[in-house]
DNA sequence: ATATTTGCAAAGCCTTTGCAGGGGA
DNA sequence: TCCCCTGCAAAGGCTTTGCAAATAT
């Protein structure tokens, strides 16, 4: 992965440690991560940090386009994601963590009456993958 | 539409009077509820009703399988549909509410590998429709 | 008499906000 | 200096829970 304080930089965002900290931690290790992981994270691996700050963190790499946020409607969590291409979520109900599926394995195709101007498309398949 | 309180006993509910009035409503002229939206509308049109009241109803009428509960990724909330089909929701941004698309009007081939076990599919378009 | 339903308030989960203090440009 | 960042605690939105009182079987 490459500079991650350049990356911040070039989206916009003052690379301050902590967004530093937890930008790598997404981009890198993390797997779906809620707001919650990345404050215990940040608890075990850096100093003290604020709820706050990680909320605060996470809007604005979200905003910056660095990572994405998703809700779903099967679980409560927001999970932030390091894929910001167009994509979508395979839940796996038995371990209650999230896949991703890129776009090129879904085919979606709906019908609607001309009037409607579609700005997104939010997909999550549910179910059990035993890997 | 049939009687509610027989649907409610064949459902296996017993019919109490604020679970008939709210079924009705689901059932009847409500549309895509949500929890608040069934107490105020209970408030106004019925005695008094306290919220615990509300959701416990809400949560006795999905369960018998009389409405659907659905949750959105971009909305807070969870609305309650009379729709207990199969569909999608398509979801009108400008004026914050949501309408049913049925299954035929959405194709959907998703590619996994076979070890993957889908249980069920959350579909939802957002933009708007300007009828 | 017994089980179920209701109301109320409190708590819970997740997220946002207000404000004061601290640190970097 | 000045502005942004951080931490803390409080509040906010939505939902669930605990418990006692009311109601139905």
């Amino acid at each position: 992965m490459q500079n991650i304080e350049q990356m911040l930089v070039e989206h916009g965002v003052r690379p301050t440690i902590h967004r530093i900290h937890i930008a790598r931690y997404i981009l890198g290790e993390a797997d779906h991560p809620t707001a919650d992981e990345v404050l215990d994270w940040a608890n075990q691996n850096l100093s003290k940090i604020s709820r706050a700050t990680v909320y605060n963190t996470l809007r604005e790499l979200t905003q910056a386009g660095l990572i994405r946020e998703f809700r779903f409607p099967q679980v409560s969590r927001t999970v932030y994601d390091k894929n910001t291409e167009n994509h979508f979520h395979f839940y796996d109900q038995a371990s209650d963590s999230f896949m991703d599926l890129n776009a090129d394995s879904v085919k979606v195709d709906i019908q609607l009456p001309p009037s409607f101007k579609v700005n997104c498309v939010d997909i999550l398949v549910s179910g059990n993958c035993s890997q």
